[in-house]
DNA sequence: TCGCGACAGTACCGATCGGTACTGTGACAG
DNA sequence: CTGTCACAGTACCGATCGGTACTGTCGCGA
C-alpha cells in the first residue's frame, strides 16, 4: 500500500478540498472555476488534480466529505438532548440556529444536486444523504415510543427541507419555527395514537 | 405606443421563451447556452437579444412568466375543488399528480434561484413567487374556516417545497402523498381548535 | 413594383472554462 | 552533498461561453 497520503499530502488536499466547498456553497459549482479554487486554497492545479481526477470528482468528494460530517454533527448532537419527544425536536431548534447563520444559502446538497443535474454520483451522494437523515429521525422517534416512526421521520424531513429552502429564498428564520411548530403537532398526534383524518375531526 | 409587438413578433418571442424554458428546467441555466437555445428554437440570436437584452433577462422573463402560470393554475384548480378542508387538500392532489410526471425535476423556480445565486432580480420573483403561494393558501384554509390560518398556511408551504425537493432527489413520488397526509393532520390539529404540544398531550 | 423590417444563418469577438505541461524551489532522506 | 518528490506559479491548449455584426431572404403594406 503506498497510495496513503503523508501528512503534509494530506493537509494540501484537506485545504483544497475546504477552499471548494466554502467558495462551491457561495456561488455554485458552475460560477466557480479550478483556477479561483487553488489560488484561494494558495495551491497550484497540478496538486488539485494530484488528488481529485477532475472539478467534477472534486464536487463529489466535497459532497460526500460535506454529508458525513452533517450526520455525524446531527446524531452528536441530538443524542445530547434529553430522551423523549423533545430529543425529535431537537433536530429542528439545531436547524433554526443553522438558518440563523449569516451567509445561509440553503442546504448544500440540494444546491449541488440542483447545480449538477446530470451527474448520477452526485445523485447518489444526495440519495444517502436523505436516507440517513430520515434513518436518524426514525431512530429519534422510536426513542421517544411513538408510533408510525417511518412515516413520521419522512413527514419531518419534508419540512426541514422544505424550510430549508423557505429560509434560503424569503432570508428570514421564520421557516425554522414553523417546522418546529408544525413538528410538534405531528409529534402530538402520533402520541395521542391515532389516525385523525380532517373528516373524522368534524 | 410603437412598444407593442406584432402577433408574429410575439410568436417568435414565445417560441423562444418556451425553448429556453424547456432546456433551463431540463440542464440547468448555466449549462445551456443561447446558442443552444436559438438552434433548438429555429430562431436567430438576432431575435433572441431583440427581444431580451440578455441571458439574464431571459432567464428573468423565463421565471416570471412560469410563476404567473403556476400561480393561475393552481387558483384554478383549487377553486373547482368542493369547499371545506378538501379544498386545502386539493393543492397537495394537484402536486402529487404532477410529481408523477416524467422528468420531474423539482420546482423550477427554486432550481433558478439556485442556479442564479447572485442574480437580485430572480431572487425578488423567487420571493413573490412564495408569497403568492403562500397568499392562496391563507386564503384556502380561511374559506375552510380553520383558525390560524396565516401560520399553516406557512406550514403547508414548506411540506409543499419539501415534497418538492425530496421527490426529485429520491426519484420517488412517495412524498406527495407523505405531504398529503401530514398537511391533513395540521388540518384537523386546527379544526380540533387547541394548539396541542407534545408535553401537553402527555 | 418598391422598400422596409423582421427573419434565419453564420462568422466573429474577447473572455473564461477545464485540463496539461513545464518551470524553478525548498524540504528531507541516504 | 545529492537525488527525489511535492510544491507554487505560470504559460498554454482547445473548447465554449455571452454578445455583436453582417450577410441574404422572405413577407407585407404602400
Amino acid at each position: 500500500m503506498t497510495d496513503a497520503l503523508s501528512p503534509s499530502q494530506q493537509a494540501t488536499r484537506a485545504k483544497i478540498l475546504d477552499t471548494a466547498a466554502r467558495l462551491f456553497y457561495d456561488r455554485g459549482v458552475h460560477a466557480v472555476g479550478v483556477n479561483e479554487i487553488v489560488a484561494e486554497a494558495k495551491a497550484s492545479k497540478l496538486s488539485l488534480y494530484r488528488y481529485f481526477p477532475s472539478k467534477e470528482q472534486l464536487v463529489a468528494a466535497m459532497l460526500t466529505e460535506h454529508s458525513d460530517r452533517i450526520h455525524d454533527w446531527l446524531v452528536r448532537k441530538t443524542a445530547d438532548a434529553p430522551a423523549g419527544p423533545e430529543r425529535v425536536l431537537s433536530v429542528f431548534d439545531l436547524l433554526i440556529d443553522w438558518f440563523a447563520q449569516p451567509g445561509y444559502q440553503g442546504c448544500t446538497v440540494v444546491n449541488t444536486v440542483t447545480d449538477t443535474r446530470a451527474d448520477p454520483a452526485i445523485a447518489a451522494i444526495a440519495r444517502r444523504h436523505l436516507a440517513r437523515y430520515r434513518h436518524l429521525l426514525e431512530g429519534r422517534i422510536q426513542e421517544a415510543g411513538l408510533a408510525d416512526a417511518p412515516r413520521l421521520a419522512r413527514q419531518l424531513l419534508l419540512l426541514i427541507e422544505g424550510a430549508s429552502v423557505v429560509v434560503s429564498i424569503d432570508g428570514t428564520t421564520d421557516a425554522g419555527a414553523d417546522a418546529r411548530a408544525a413538528a410538534e403537532r405531528l409529534l402530538a398526534a402520533a402520541r395521542q395514537g391515532g389516525h385523525p383524518t380532517v373528516q373524522a375531526a368534524g
